[in-house]
DNA sequence: TATATTCACATACGCAGCGTATGTCAATTC
DNA sequence: GAATTGACATACGCTGCGTATGTGAATATA
């Protein structure tokens, strides 16, 4: 039974590795984590992780990977709670926005992420919220409800609003106050793309 | 004559240190930027770095610095060349993405910066972009042009729009192609600030 | 103008941290 | 049950940052 076979070890280290990498990425940053706290916080050594992740950025890739899936995974549920189309488009902003919140996420995914790793759109997670975005877009597209412009565009730049709407939350003193604003603009901004005066 | 004061040549060694980490900083990034190599190519040692910047980390700073406070500047000569107003705003931000093209920015200010030195919104240079975009917004607002939303909000999702623009801009495989379909999406959502539907 | 002081920068040193080369012991294979 | 693999630990070297200390030229002082 309980048998601990080799490659489910392997996995288990996988998982502490990448727990305690979420853990010090977050709270000292990528450049200032130290691998070998990290690997004794796991109860393992630098060992482990350049066997397992081959180095350092390796780690990163695995954490921001995971990171990445789970939040395309929260915003498309948030999309199709919301009917999908505009409506689902606008609560995956909201969402979006709520996300970025979290420090963990800005830290590793939004900022690390992009200066060790490069261009998210060439990770492996390829930016699974970005594509969730594209998706919703094509569908109204295909309806003719936005203008015609390039889809990929302006999805980017749409998540990109959200993206500086939540930073903006996040730093500043009155979050609550500052969440309404914030999501009021993103709103304003984001009807920029519907082919008719949006009545609101 | 031409008798050197000190305070002269501490000038010299600054301009000559900040030269030699913008050309280091662009041709390896930050992070693997060595500063023994980086003084050595401008003739002194790391002694004239720490004396002058403190760090590392205020060398970045004060090239960033540099390098943005152009960025700015040019985006508010086109602002002025096309009227000012709304046109003034949009040709502000066209540019601002234009310059995303430069592989020297790109690297230093819209990757290595966000993540060495953090929010770009919290950098000098940036709030002086920002305050500006405000007063512009301001106007309009007092005219009736755009819709009722908070002022700041607007002047800082639409900066973020433009960066986030920029920096996919900069990451991108055909970066010529993408700058046309980036200004027209940018274009598109900036749009949505205004109390008429656009005619373009 | 001779002496004292400052200060911009060089030199020297310690230490942290990454990656690699090597060792070891348990799990699989034959 | 002997041999082999492989997951991880241990040991080592090297790079590179930051700091403590030294030095000589520019300024201040008399």
């Amino acid at each position: 039974m309980a048998a601990k076979t080799r490659a489910e070890k392997m996995e288990e280290t996988r998982i502490k590795l990448i727990k305690a990498g979420r853990k010090a990425f977050a709270e000292k940053g990528y450049a200032e984590a130290s691998m070998d706290e990290l690997t004794a916080s796991a109860g393992l050594t630098r060992g482990a992780l350049y066997h397992n992740f081959g180095d350092k950025r390796g780690l990163l890739a695995a954490v921001v990977d995971e990171i990445d899936s789970a939040m395309a995974q929260q915003a498309k549920d948030a999309g199709d709670a919301a009917g999908g189309g505009w409506n689902g488009l606008m609560a995956e902003g909201r969402t979006y926005i709520e996300l970025a919140l979290d420090p963990e996420i800005q830290r590793i995914v939004l900022r690390d992420g992009p200066a060790f790793l490069g261009d998210p759109s060439q990770w492996p997670s390829q930016n699974r919220c970005l594509q969730a975005t594209i998706a919703t877009l094509s569908e109204l597209a295909d309806q003719g409800a936005i203008k015609p412009v390039d889809i990929e565009a302006l999805a980017r730049l749409l998540n990109g609003v959200a993206l500086n709407a939540a930073l903006w939350v996040a730093a500043s003193d009155d979050p609550k106050d500052t969440l309404g604003k914030a999501i009021a603009a993103f709103e304003c901004l984001a009807a920029g793309v519907l082919v008719a005066p949006s009545a609101k």
